[in-house]
DNA sequence: GCCTGTAATTTCACCGTCGTGACTTCGCGA
DNA sequence: TCGCGAAGTCACGACGGTGAAATTACAGGC
């Protein structure tokens, strides 16, 4: 899983399927900050890392869902660090302002049956694939993919 | 299941758990207008059903769980007939702009196990529950309740 | 039958959020 | 050094309400 590659702005919001001027406006009001460098002035450069377009991702498919930004917000606010590490089987759920992230199918089930309220349900495992896809087919040159390492 | 019983603009908000304000911007944006009476000017008075209830308290239900209204104007233009019959023990799942009523726990398993993207669930018996003890908490009087017909 | 008080609806201006378009700046690589 | 591409700025628009004042139907009292 190396990928230490870094992405630009422009880049990213193709590969994760969102406008410039949204990337941009999340970043300024700290929805999401580029992890490998952040701007200071016009004229620098921001960096997105891989990590950064996996988070990225989840927000957009929340926002796709009718999920309103606000909620986003207090969702990655709470939970940033459950992210990190392999992502392929597991589910995010949210409740409201509180989330989770299950790593088995039955602990979904479960969650499921004794939540209340609406959940919101999201398998992670997908998002990563569409990153991948993504990734390959906009980005010309690098093949440094992470390489589907645990399935 | 008597409940022939109607419900003035204000005791509906309370009952729903809503502001009366926003329950007069849903019912002159469309979202939803009172089944009994709708308003003809000032002066005039909205009544709402029971139904009406049920259909305000699942909006009530997605806008907490961090839904746009948006969506959830999607969601009812397309579905507002399945709500209807008994909710008891089904499920609603809101894919995207597409959602379904699941009447069985398998049936919800099924979904999740096969959905894409963001699953919205709520299950429809808890709101219910929720209207009935808010009426009885908050409409001094009147003791027609739906009687749980079926659990 | 008429008048009046009250409660509900309307109206209108205004606020915060989530962007967006277009133009300006300006750092950085060639 | 210079141009380009990316970040910054600013004004604007839609959505989802909200507070407060203005309207007005309707019920109760006389």
């Amino acid at each position: 899983m190396s990928t230490s590659e870094t992405y630009s702005g422009k880049r990213t919001a193709e590969i994760v399927g969102i406008t410039y001027r949204q990337l941009d406006y999340w970043a300024r009001t700290d929805l999401i900050r580029p992890s490998a460098a952040d701007a200071s002035g016009s004229g620098t450069r921001r960096r997105y890392t891989y990590q950064d377009l996996l988070e990225l991702k989840v927000i957009k498919s929340l926002l796709d869902s009718g999920l309103k930004l606000e909620s986003v917000r207090d969702v990655f606010a709470y939970l940033r660090e459950q992210l990190n590490e392999d992502i392929a089987s597991a589910n995010l759920v949210i409740n409201g302002s509180k989330s989770v992230v299950t790593r088995s199918g039955d602990e979904l089930i479960d969650i499921l049956q004794n939540g209340q309220g609406v959940l919101n349900v999201l398998a992670l495992g997908g998002v990563k694939e569409e990153v991948d896809a993504a990734i390959v087919e906009l980005h010309p040159g690098v093949s440094d993919l992470p390489t589907a390492a645990e399935a």
